[in-house]
DNA sequence: TCAGAAGGTGTACGTCGTACACCTCAGCCG
DNA sequence: CGGCTGAGGTGTACGACGTACACCTTCTGA
């Protein structure tokens, strides 16, 4: 079985592992199915015992960063437990350079992406936060989560295929296992939605979003300046 | 010279409006050479005549969106100029929703997108910001002055190649040249690295910056809380 | 023993960006 | 008028890329 160099036998593990590497050592231009079949002294079709096309590979790229970032620790305060978690996604993205060009680019959310913004949110609702202002906030920091775009909230239900069930008991259960799955996120989601399951599909307010999101900073420029910013600062 | 259905000989301008609306009409992934080119009636590489290859293309399409901005109006205060223009640039964005992908893979900053991102700290500056305080503050807008990704600011002095000039009086030429033609950016770098001129090529001290709006977002957040901030949203 | 799954192979197709050599005129100069 | 030049358009070709499809091994469990 082996027949190449190789003693085990390759995992979906192991490659998106070394698709890391690469991506490292050479950029992520060096990242095609070819390149990183030669890497691992296989066949560019190999891969796709282990990975369904590049886009699955990308997805596992990330997933395997997600999994590096120190989760909020809860006994320390919202904010502080907020701030160390996104230092720590923070350092991931300086070790790995071409991530936040992956990132961005990225279109489904995983289950690890969106366990990761679940535990982020939890942070906030854990401080006392309402639902409501959770989900505003989340948005607020947008990219600074690490990179996922606005939209990252949109259909916050399904992780897979975009559309929920028509079918209201099929309906309900896929919410019982969102809720147990990502508790947080589901929390937001009906909080904003005001329960009515029928307005699922909904999606957020993204002109209001981004707006809140832009107050937020110009009042907080404002009271910096007015403050007579200047100094202590490098 | 025409020789196809066409009568007039095709521009960069012509070339560059066609693919925009290319994109709307089907998505960035039809903007390619042979699309772009067929679109036009006339063979894919008859485009290289009137660009230099791909990426410039892309370039030449966000410049096309840029210049579709409005700048901010001074008489306004800064922070309705902020505000306007940046909601500007929002609704240039949605009109065309291909753009934010496109922008966030621009590594060059074009002339256009330096003088807008030039007219919207010379707001700052106008609202007696100091320099300092406005390159901080641009640097905190981030991907929302539309998806300028934070190294926007890296090596300010240059649009073209990266490195500045060894010989000190080609680098002083180049100073008031870039002086003269985007007075607010160059006035922010020149604050930010003391005028020491030696310092040109050091870049920003990217940590500080992701510290700063991070912090700014998470004191706005805690504002908000503590004030019980919930209703009067949506 | 033997079926079938899991993993690896080889060939082939269509698409992409673009290098390079070429052609064809318009406008100009002598 | 003849010929030059250069801008604009053409045609062919190459080396990437992602991946469909058919095939071959080898291991496992009934």
């Amino acid at each position: 079985m082996p027949r190449n160099g190789n003693s085990t036998p390759l995992n979906r593990k192991r490659a998106l592992r070394a698709a890391v590497e690469l991506a490292d050592a050479e950029g992520i231009d060096a990242v095609s199915m070819r390149g990183l079949a030669s890497r691992l002294g296989v066949v560019p079709m190999a891969l796709y015992k282990h990975v369904s096309n590049k886009d699955d590979l990308l997805d596992g790229m990330v997933d395997t960063l997600v999994a590096d970032i120190d989760r909020p620790d809860p006994a320390q305060g919202w904010k502080t437990a907020v701030r160390d978690t996104i230092l720590s996604a923070r350092r991931t993205i300086v070790r790995h350079p071409w991530a936040r060009h992956v990132i961005e680019t990225r279109t489904r959310r995983t289950p690890d992406v969106l366990g990761y913004m679940d535990a982020l949110a939890g942070a906030f609702l854990a401080g006392g936060f309402s639902a409501q202002l959770t989900h505003h906030v989340m948005h607020a920091l947008g990219h600074r989560i690490w990179g996922f775009s606005p939209e990252a909230f949109d259909e916050p239900e399904v992780a897979d295929d975009a559309t929920p069930p028509a079918d209201p008991a099929e309906l309900e259960a896929m919410v019982e296992h969102m809720s147990a799955t990502y508790p947080s996120i589901t929390a937001i989601t009906l909080a904003t939605i005001d329960g009515d399951l029928s307005r699922l599909g909904e999606g957020c307010d993204e002109q209001f979003e981004f707006e809140f999101a832009l107050d937020l900073l110009l009042d907080g420029f404002e009271r910096l300046h007015e403050a007579g910013w200047s100094l202590a600062n490098r």
